[in-house]
DNA sequence: ATCACTTTTGCACGCGCGAGCAAGAAAAAA
DNA sequence: TTTTTTCTTGCTCGCGCGTGCAAAAGTGAT
């Protein structure tokens, strides 16, 4: 009378599956794992055996006796922009198809980046994908110095690093799209509104502009720099441009660098101001955020190809070896009423 | 001549650092385990040895010995409603301060809550988290019963399930401050807009709102379901109803399920019909989005208690034993100018 | 039935660390 | 100094599975 193990809900290892199906551990694995080398019988008895007694593999300690753990970090510093949200949801998604288990790091004030990248070398991550705005280059550095990590990609960002993957939509052909549409839609007097400008895609987009503009003989626009992607600071900055200049001297358009930023223009030109929007004053935006297609705000936008960038860092993340290191795709220009 | 391992960044583990301290490997372990019985001296030795080296312990290896895996799967089904952006920030951090790992599983279309919790089990989290809305009850109930899961706990929203626990709002009384402001404002033609109705929470708020309005001798409101929370399909509702009624027969203040509901009526309102809020029509929402305080909306609403929230679930993760099944916390009505 | 080859299966070893106990060292008491 | 008591340290097993190779089984042709 052997004792059964009775019912309890004790762990179902593979050496449980493979007694009960009278093979060995190994022919198990092999079941579960696709292209092995088994024979159809083997695998059906197996896999039939195996749901019977409610066996799954273990992801845990396949993750520790292998090389890889198929997981990814996901480290994000700013949980106020709503623009991550899409981010999030097309990563994991891609990422559970891929077969990986995202990790959400939040190196937001009083954790610091490198806490989160600690964190997750101590997890033996495949990789980690900064979905950020705040890192420097310099964390960058450090990061890949005491490398744990097997790869670092930039997400939706473009790294100056030539020693980092990024995957980002492409911000110099974005800009001459949106400054195409400034030029030839008549504007004549526009400022930028930029975010911090330690980062990377800030300058980018900003200098960019500030190219183009003069490239087309226009002299450089007014450029104002918002300390963060708050719409409230975005208000607070805006406010105090509209108070210094008034009539002919008032902008006529608002670039700005993204969709928190014009929300938080539109707020006070509409709102606060009372002017009409885009007759005294037209916005445009960056991300195509939800709220821009809302009839309060109708902003007009340039949308990051979040798809198509999404699948792309699965490529990265998959392909063996270092692939190229900076991946640049197009977005798609969103015209609405604010401009 | 002794093979230095070189200076290739292999991993370093614990036996290294206990070779290179003059110690045994479980000393090693002690020396990063709070209040572990080991010597001042060793442990700073060890410590320092290990920082030089540049050790870290292995989370998954300790996973795997251990019981714990300190590893927490989040369970989010919708990446729509920008309510889950600060959850995500507020319950990462907090997990993290507390030593655990924030795994983020899509369980969105394409991809059922059971393959979560399926995933979650496999990496052997200690514990599942439901963030969201569309769960239904029959799926708790066939998630505990396969249970690999040592705990699962529904956030921010309360279960009927007696064997589920649950962290949310105490939603009975904060429709009840909800009812009180409606009728102490003197609105008298209230409608509620609710979401789903195959979810819990709808229910409940529905039902109490319902029942606080006729035991003050109210006739009851009319109810209205949207089919997701997307302001999009809130707008058309809206709608529906205000094309129905004019007039005096048109609803004095609408009540909302939440912000992004609420968003969407006023969309249609306020842009599509001109009419103003809150002369014409009030409207309440529930959750204070960040959306809800620009003013483009300004919307009265109800704010949960997250932070507190937050901690409670840490409470009954760490919490050895079952705690009490069902926490309700007080939020906190926020009084604008849509009502 | 035998040989040559292909497919399928089994196995030794290790991944890095943890629980719990027993041996050793140090401190306190006699 | 010897005996207790307390503090530190070391160690045996095992967590559940992957890697790479060797043994076994199956196939087809001679």
């Amino acid at each position: 009378m052997k004792e059964q193990a009775s019912e309890q809900s004790s762990i179902v290892t593979a050496d449980d599956v493979a007694e009960a199906a009278g093979v060995s551990r190994w022919t198990v694995a092999r079941a579960f794992k696709a292209g092995a080398s088994i024979s159809q019988k083997s695998r059906d008895k197996i896999l039939s055996v195996a749901a019977e007694l409610g066996y799954t593999p273990d992801l845990l300690a396949s993750s520790l006796a292998s090389e890889r753990t198929n997981q990814i970090a996901l480290l994000v510093d700013d949980f106020h922009n709503p623009h991550k949200l899409p981010i999030l949801n097309i990563l994991t998604e891609k990422l559970q198809l891929a077969g990986f288990t995202a990790i959400l790091v939040n190196i937001a004030a009083g954790q610091t980046p490198s806490d989160g990248l600690l964190h997750a070398s101590q997890r033996r991550v495949d990789a980690a994908i900064l979905i950020g705005t705040q890192f420097d280059e310099s964390l960058m550095q450090t990061a890949l110095g005491a490398r744990k990590l097997k790869k670092l990609v930039v997400f939706a960002r473009e790294s100056e690093d030539p020693n980092t993957l990024s995957v980002s939509c492409d911000n110099e052909t974005a800009v001459g799209v949106i400054t195409d549409y400034v030029i030839s839609s008549g504007y004549k007097r526009p400022i930028y509104l930029a975010g911090p400008d330690t980062l990377s895609t800030s300058l980018k987009r900003k200098r960019t502009f500030v190219t183009k503009m003069s490239e087309r003989g226009y002299s450089p626009p007014d450029i104002h720099s918002v300390s963060a992607y708050d719409p409230q600071l975005a208000r607070n900055v805006m406010r105090e441009i509209l108070n210094n200049r008034e009539g002919v001297k008032r902008p006529d358009i608002v670039l700005c660098e993204n969709d928190v930023i014009a929300v938080g223009a539109i707020d006070v030109i509409r709102y606060e101001m009372g002017l009409r929007i885009p007759e005294d004053i037209a916005v445009i935006g960056f991300d195509d955020i939800s709220l821009a297609s809302s009839p309060a705000y109708n902003l007009t936008t340039y949308r990051q190809p979040l798809a198509e960038m999404a699948d792309c860092l699965i490529e990265m993340l998959q392909s063996p070896e270092e692939p190229r290191k900076k991946q640049l795709l197009l977005g798609e220009f969103v015209k609405r009423s604010s401009a």
